[in-house]
DNA sequence: CGTCGATGTTAACATCGATAACATGCTAAT
DNA sequence: ATTAGCATGTTATCGATGTTAACATCGACG
């Protein structure tokens, strides 16, 4: 009995250790663990990369960890989207030109295209929805004077898909 | 062997008859079949709901058929895009005054929202993405006269994300 | 009439989202 | 300090999907 938990814990150690983890049971912060995977996944590989198994995995926890945390991969995109307008906003908060506003818009969607492509598509989390329209409601006041956010958006999202003319 | 033969087309007609199908082996024109299919699914439930085997299902064949006329999903979801270019086209065709040209176009949008998702989104089809410039170019230049096709895509996309402001 | 290529079918594999049942360990009340 | 309970992880499992391989059928062309 004794022997087998014993050896159930090293199993647990061995395991860790290949992966580079540390050996507690629990992760400790694995809701920020699962957000950075899956920034990383979109931002290197695409939306279409991430999923939920994949975070999991880059988190270092079992495949369905996750789900103690989001509630479906719906919620994980959500709150990515989230974080993607905050990161935005702080881009343009720190410049004030008409110039320089819609090159740090332009540039932002160019360096995270998944990103950007997930903050500006259908998103199924109907939770995230109102504080998703509320920051998109910020961004349109904030691009006001640089023409609007619609042209610009329009611009940028032309440019993802690989269209601008 | 021959009462074997007569069992297996006999509960290929019957199998055939509960679908409402015709009871022929091949299916006479799958790929618009396919087409057909994929479109009323991204109409009517969105691109999420596209799927290679449900296209099957509706088309009436298997769920490994569509493989013989689209090498991959991107492919039909490929030729699908396309078709959207050719209907928007059409409807742009039909009118002149810019007025027109912008309500038509967000018409279109606001009526096939899938679809237009499609058109505008990052496609994995490389077949397809020539053709598909095309189109887009034929587009932009025709939306000239109406203030550009960017500011007009940018409306039309916050507008199905459900983030116009 | 026979064979060959286009088109369908069945069966299989790997992966995914999601859930249920079980395990572990932090925390707070005693 | 002990221990009960809740938050968080794990394993096992289900049904669905994309895709491929191997086999079947049919129509067109010699």
């Amino acid at each position: 009995m004794l022997i087998i938990e014993t050896n159930r814990e090293r199993v647990t150690e061995m395991r860790a250790k290949l992966r580079g983890q540390k050996t507690s049971y629990h992760h400790g912060d694995l809701r920020h663990g699962l957000m950075e995977a899956a920034m990383t996944l979109i931002d290197i590989r695409g939306r279409h990369a991430l999923t939920m198994r994949e975070a999991a995995r880059r988190a270092g926890v079992s495949e369905a960890a996750p789900y103690r945390h989001f509630a479906n991969l719906d919620e994980l995109l959500g709150a990515v989207a989230i974080e993607g307008y905050e990161m935005l906003l702080a881009d343009l908060e720190a410049v004030s030109s008409m110039k320089a506003l819609r090159e740090t818009y332009l540039a932002f969607a160019a360096d995270f295209p998944g990103r950007y492509e997930l903050m500006f598509g259908k998103l199924g989390d109907r939770k995230s929805a109102t504080r998703r329209k509320h920051l998109v409601q910020e961004l349109a006041d904030m691009m006001e004077k640089a023409g609007g956010l619609a042209p610009l958006h329009g611009e940028a999202s032309l440019r993802l898909a690989g269209l601008a003319v």
